[in-house]
RNA sequence: GCCGGUUUAGCUCAGCAGGUAGAGCAGCUGAUUUGUAAUCAGAAGGUCGCGGGUUCGAUUCCUGCAACCGGCACCA
């Protein structure tokens, strides 16, 4: 047999006959090492102990230390001995799918019956059973008539349309957890001893359809977390549960910000403190827009269908548009129109209007601008996913070799004025054409190719999100994420070759004759009610101070005091402070309280000591203690601090 | 839209197996003038999400619908 030259991390290299597993090149370094073993790393690849090496490279031996490796294997055991429990508990349950996830795992079953809440208890337990059963794990490469033949035997359905996935010549390797069987990619641990009973929780249940496609059967998922030990499940258990405290539909309501109701679904009722923070947040943009070069402009709410027909988004998005229809009494035929969903057809009639010249481009044209979309309901999702919103949305009308400077200014653009709101780091997705889609191929290689060289040249490597892309052309997504870690998409530039072309923009070029403009589709915040959703979430109520809703409470402790705090709350009003007068009949202690609970970040105390040295008392949220200062000096300070970010 | 769950006072939640509902906080009234995260007392507050059915009787059981929650699918 042939040798082989395993290279350690120490740098050492060792020779081993070709095919030696992992478990034996453990045995041979120390026998402590073989105890302790549970995987390796080959080359980068994580590998089972048990699987032959057949080729030189560099190993590394895991043991339960290793952070990264071990919980991946946890966490993939966990799945396999939740199939096994769950067949155990009811047999003609099929498996399909159980992929390693987030903090834990999900698996994917058919049957009859739903899963109840309950039937989670009884499942953990049978886990413990299996667990402390010890049985061993073992593995096999099958070929595919066998494998095909055992499943047939089986009655395993999902299995065998998954064999029939993996390409001929591909190994087919199966699992054993005790008796009971997987086909698996692998790797695994050595017995199901090894996981930790106390470290693992099923945590929901779901329906997911099969393979991701809803024409496909509709499975019961169930999700589970695990961890190596006792104290890492309940720090995570706590962290989910102080990120439920931050969840922005609890704190809309808890700081009086918002509310939706059944007769406006997806729609949301701004209440006063809420509209603060949106009309802070959208005098901001309007001013970085005009600092940026844009041009802000605004368009109809309700239009003619003709126009969505021309755009192509009656074909595409009919269904999920708000139809308005009007039967003028005396119209001979009924004028079906839609809600804007969207604001680019729109500009691109502006646009259209006159005569452009090459002179006017790049030619960025903003608007907040309103739309609704019926949205599914199973969709909606506080005020992150909603019917009626109001996107910072603006187009750049431009020339191709205009796509790559303009990608880049608008990607420094949203950085900045992500760094101004707190997110210094954001994701960046870029999402390459669908399968439907609007534009011929070489449109698409354009399209795609500009925007790509684009976002490289603007320093960013973003992550490829096959065929994301929108219908008329490839999308960046630049995507925050919620207090539990569920991702959203906030701003975006698209390239879109295909708009232009459709509602025929056109615009006299330096030759005289007339060109296509590119347009450039933007949006930085994406949409006010999504962002500032994300806004709560991130800052867990607690907004800056040019941001908080309700700025400034000026408490009195006594009524005695009451005139000098309503003269406080003047002068900060007309420092342009949002700040109020608390003069009820309350202890301090229950302002402070109150206050605090409502996230306001600036609470002045006022008694008589204050009023007579014309002082007051400013205490900080989340800070005890306080701060005696004069008049002037608060007045002061909180007006600078209140200031917008572009305004310092 | 699909699967599962939930819906009781403004909010958070009780309500065992069908006999027209309770608590805490908030709100209201009164007392209290108080020094940095809940002062005391009193009165009041609900067509139990909406519609249909079973029953002598439904918040409770069945059913349809809606909204919301967790996922999946969707996201111009």
């Amino acid at each position: 047999m042939s040798q082989i030259s395993l290279t350690f991390p120490d740098g050492n290299a060792r020779d081993y006959p070709a095919g030696i597993t992992a478990a034996e090149v453990a045995e041979s370094i120390a026998p402590s090492l073989a105890k302790r073993a549970i995987s390796a790393s080959l080359d980068g690849k994580h590998i089972d102990l048990a699987w032959p090496i057949t080729s030189s490279g560099t190993i590394a031996i895991n043991t339960m230390k290793d952070e990264a490796p071990a919980l991946e294997l946890i966490r993939h055991d966990f799945a396999h001995i939740m199939a096994r429990a769950v067949q155990k508990l009811w047999p003609d349950t099929k498996v399909t799918i159980g992929p390693v996830r987030d903090f834990g795992w999900f698996y994917d079953f058919d049957r009859a019956e739903p899963f109840t809440p309950e039937d989670l208890g009884a499942i953990e337990a049978e886990m413990k059973w299996i667990i402390a059963a010890r049985d061993p794990v073992r593995t096999e490469v099958w070929d595919r008539d066998r494998a095909i033949a055992y499943y047939e035997d089986q009655n395993e359905p999902f299995k065998l349309e998954l064999i029939d996935r993996i390409p001929e010549g591909e190994d087919l390797r199966m699992y054993w957890h005790g008796d009971w069987q997987d086909l698996c990619r692998g790797p695994h641990l050595q017995n199901t001893g090894q996981l930790p009973a106390d470290a693992f929780k099923l945590t929901h249940l779901a329906g997911a359809y099969w393979l991701g496609d809803a024409t496909r059967p509709m499975l019961q998922r169930i999700y589970g977390v695990a961890f190596r030990n006792r104290d890492d499940l309940k720090a995570h258990l706590t962290m989910l549960e102080e990120a439920a405290k931050r969840d922005h539909r609890k704190l809309g309501r808890e700081m009086d910000l918002f509310h939706m109701q059944e007769e406006a679904p997806g729609q949301i009722f701004w209440h006063p403190n809420g509209w603060n923070i949106y009309v802070a947040l959208q005098d901001y943009m309007r001013r970085r827009q005009r600092a940026g070069g844009y041009v802000e402009v605004n368009t109809p709410q309700v239009v003619s269908r003709k126009l969505w027909e021309e755009s192509g988004h009656w074909e595409n998005y009919q269904d999920h548009m708000f139809i308005v229809e009007v039967d003028e009494e005396h119209a001979k035929t009924k004028t079906v129109n839609a809600l804007k969903p969207m604001n680019c057809p729109c500009h691109v009639q502006i646009f259209n209007v006159g005569l452009k010249s090459y002179r006017d481009l790049p030619l960025r044209m903003a608007e907040f601008g309103s739309c609704n979309r019926y949205e599914p309901s199973g969709a909606l999702h506080g005020i992150m996913r909603v019917r009626g919103f109001t996107q910072d949305d603006a187009h750049i009308f431009c020339t191709e070799n205009q796509i790559e400077a303009e990608t880049k200014r608008f990607i420094e653009f949203l950085s900045a004025i992500y760094r101004d709101l707190g997110f210094d780091s954001f994701r960046v997705k870029f999402a390459t054409r669908p399968e439907h889609r609007a534009g011929s191929d070489e449109t698409w290689d354009k399209a795609e190719s500009a925007l790509l060289s684009a976002t490289r040249a603007a320093g960013i490597e973003p992550e490829i999100n096959p065929g994301e892309g929108a219908f008329y052309g490839p999308k960046l997504e630049f995507v925050l994420t919620d207090a539990i870690g569920r991702d959203w998409q906030c701003g975006t530039h698209q390239v879109d070759f295909v708009l232009p072309e459709r509602l025929d923009a056109s615009y006299i070029g330096e030759d005289g004759a007339k060109h296509r403009p590119v347009m450039l589709h933007r949006a930085t915040l994406g949409s006010f009610e999504r962002f500032i959703g994300i806004l709560i979430e991130n800052f867990a109520g607690k907004l800056p101070l040019w941001l908080a809703p309700r700025q400034v409470v000026v408490a009195s402790i006594v009524s005695d005091a009451d005139d000098y705090v309503h003269e406080i709350v003047a002068q900060l009003q007309a420092k342009g402070i949002r700040a109020e007068a608390d003069t009820r009949n309350e202890k301090i202690n229950y302002k402070v309280r109150e206050h605090s609970v409502a996230k306001v970040p600036v609470i002045l105390a006022i008694g008589m000591k204050e009023v007579e040295t014309r002082t007051v008392s400013m205490r900080r949220l989340d800070n005890q203690g306080s701060q005696n200062l004069s008049l002037e000096e608060v007045t002061n300070q909180l007006a600078s601090e209140a200031t917008p970010p572009d305004l310092r």
